[in-house]
DNA sequence: GCCGTTTTCGGCCCGACTGTTTTCAGTCG
């Protein structure tokens, strides 16, 4: 009955296990408690997967996947194999289909798109939001048992927010989601009633792309706070409103979520809205074993609850480390920090050099040329306690450009940079490039280009869909070559806007490993890139990585800090990244 | 249906808020 193509990306096989979920929640909460659960975090884990399942399926390796165990697994076999899974049929078979569109919108579950499909007679799926839109309007849900004027009222709204692309779609980048916090973290601190306020969540955990902001606020009188909350003058509407939390949408739709707690439980509060979920969750059910019962209050032993100031403290009362937020996303730190063998992660002040800046040096490039000199992306290196700044210009263009021209455009720059060191022996310039791999997997320059420069990066500019075996190939050639030592921006995605090329990332990996190669980190916001669980794998791999900004102008300089969040993100260690190092045995790195 | 330095069987996080309700179901994080 439902026909599925056998070639189904990650993003639609974990829709469709959530509607496996939603379709057990249906039929009977109770009995199929517990599927419904592992559908739900298989779907989870489909969707963070560095690898497509295809691809694993292919290779036989499904089972590598967290969360799909051996049901799940050979129902995903069936599913490539034959286009359709017989148990999802018939676990789908009595819901019908124009449930599952409606799902996508905020504030409806299962129950309630069920019932409201059911009473209504929707049958096609593609258009029944729209079908319930005009149903809405119409006055018909108020009179249902179990809705109101009010409940009528809500989805009316939430359907006209969700086609407007409010809600559940985009995700903020980082320095967005930053400022957007800041604003709203000052404004709560105008209030005297406000002791602290802290921006918590995926924002405080430093992930790539955050969706709601969530901030913690310590006061003693919590009605008044909210109120203040609530007053907020960007608020474009009250989503919610308690004692002791309350959300609102601010304009553009952004969501802002408010959690309040005394000084005393502060500590557990910074804990609970941190997360992750599921970071909190293997938190909980380790408490449990040891029968105790954690939430944002504190830690109830036997009944009694204790309460927590700081998040220290809390960590402390369950007998382990204080985890960094970067990493509480339940890979294995809970039980590092038991065992107090928490890696200690890199810092920005242990970064020595950036080594992808573009200046405004006339290469006449491929690409974007940058927009500052060379001299001042000097100077604010060593402002920014640097000891090597590493050009990495686009290629010339090669179109444009007889090779003599070429050489002569290089020989130049050389000369610029060797002129530069003379000058200023604080901050050493180091002479690289950033040379386009082409789809045919060569170099867009020739040798005797390449020869004057100290070393190169490589990276993709053209042709993003390719096949993954043959992506693989052109990126092995490319890196190859003896002077290409960085693989910049490996996956070449851009936030909310294109997912990256698909690799053999072991590969890589490997070549990285036997030819001394490194992986870039771009800290660019809409790359950070590698991305922070491909960080994770490459260091659990033995592959090093180097961070930096892809700058073209000098104060994109202290994007750093970005990327820094992504190596923290990945567990790299100051032994992970190599510009951390001191000049000379960076260079000794760069010149083997 | 998944998972394992107290388990291959017997567990599976914890709470807030809203609307429609006379005590709770549904959704969310």
């Amino acid at each position: 009955m439902i026909l599925m193509t056998s070639i189904m990306s990650n993003f639609e096989i974990a829709n469709l296990l959530r509607n496996i979920a939603a379709s057990y929640s249906i039929k009977d909460e109770k009995k199929y408690r517990f599927q419904i659960i592992a559908y739900q975090k298989a779907a989870d884990a489909v969707e963070n997967s560095n690898n497509e399942l295809i691809d694993l399926y292919k290779e036989k390796s499904l089972e590598t996947v967290p969360g799909v165990g051996p049901s799940i697994r050979s129902h995903l076999e069936e599913l490539f194999k034959t286009g359709k899974v017989k148990h999802f049929n018939w676990v789908m078979k009595d819901i019908p289909k124009a449930v599952f569109p409606l799902l996508s919108i905020p504030t409806f579950g299962p129950k309630r798109a069920y019932k409201l499909v059911k009473t209504f007679k929707l049958k096609n799926g593609e258009t029944a939001v729209d079908d319930l839109q005009k149903i809405a309007s119409e006055g018909k849900i108020a009179d249902l048992e179990g809705f109101g004027e009010q409940s009528q009222k809500d989805i009316l709204r939430a359907i006209n927010e969700y086609q407007k692309g409010k809600g559940k779609t985009t995700r903020m980048v980082l320095p967005y989601a930053s400022q957007t916090a800041e604003k709203i973290v000052n404004y709560l601190k105008q209030s005297k009633e406000v002791i602290d306020a802290q921006p918590l969540g995926s924002l405080r955990r430093k992930m790539a792309t955050v969706g709601d902001i969530d901030i913690a606020v310590s006061t003693n009188n919590p009605s008044l706070v909210i109120k203040h909350f609530i007053s907020y003058p960007y608020v474009d509407r009250i989503i919610e409103k308690g004692p002791v939390t309350a959300s609102i949408m601010v304009s553009g739709g952004a969501q802002i979520d408010l959690m309040i707690q005394p000084k005393e439980s502060f500590g557990s509060l910074l804990q609970h809205f941190t997360g992750s979920k599921d970071h909190n969750v293997a938190l909980r059910e380790n408490a449990l074993k040891k029968g105790l019962s954690l939430s944002e209050y504190g830690i109830k032993r036997q009944g009694k609850l204790e309460k927590f100031d700081s998040e220290e403290k809390f960590y402390k009362g369950l007998g382990m480390d204080w985890i960094p937020p970067e990493i509480r996303e339940n890979r294995g730190e809970i039980e590092l920090a038991i065992a107090r063998k928490l890696p200690r992660l890199i810092e920005l002040n242990d970064i020595k050099g950036d080594l992808h800046v573009h200046s405004d040096f006339p290469i006449e490039p491929s690409h974007d040329l940058g927009r500052s000199s060379m001299k001042e992306m000097l100077s604010r290196a060593l402002e920014l306690g640097y000891e090597y700044l590493g050009f990495s210009e686009h290629n010339p263009s090669v179109s444009k450009h007889s090779q003599k021209q070429i050489y002569s455009i290089l020989a130049k720059r050389k000369e610029e940079i060797e002129q530069l060191n003379k000058s200023n022996k604080n901050v050493r310039a180091i002479n690289l490039l950033e040379v386009d791999i082409l789809a045919n997997g060569k170099l867009a320059l020739d040798n005797n280009a390449i020869d004057f420069m100290d070393a190169i990066l490589v990276s993709i500019h053209s042709v993003h869909s390719m096949e993954k075996k043959e992506m693989t190939k052109r990126v092995l050639e490319g890196l190859s070559h003896p002077k290409a030592k960085i693989f910049a921006h490996p996956t070449g995605r851009l936030l909310n806007q294109r997912a990256g090329y698909d690799l053999d990332w072991y590969s890589v990996f490997d070549l990285c490993k036997k030819q001394n190669k490194a992986l870039e980190i771009n800290a660019w916001p809409n790359r950070l890139d590698l991305p922070d669980s491909l960080v994770h794998e490459a260091i659990r791999y033995g592959v090093k990585m180097i961070i930096s900004t892809d700058s073209h102008q000098v104060n994109q300089m202290d994007l750093m800090t970005y990327g820094v969040d992504v190596a923290k993100r990945g567990w790299a260690t100051k032994n992970d990244i190599l510009n951390t190092l001191s000049y000379n045995d960076f260079i000794k790195w760069l010149k083997t």
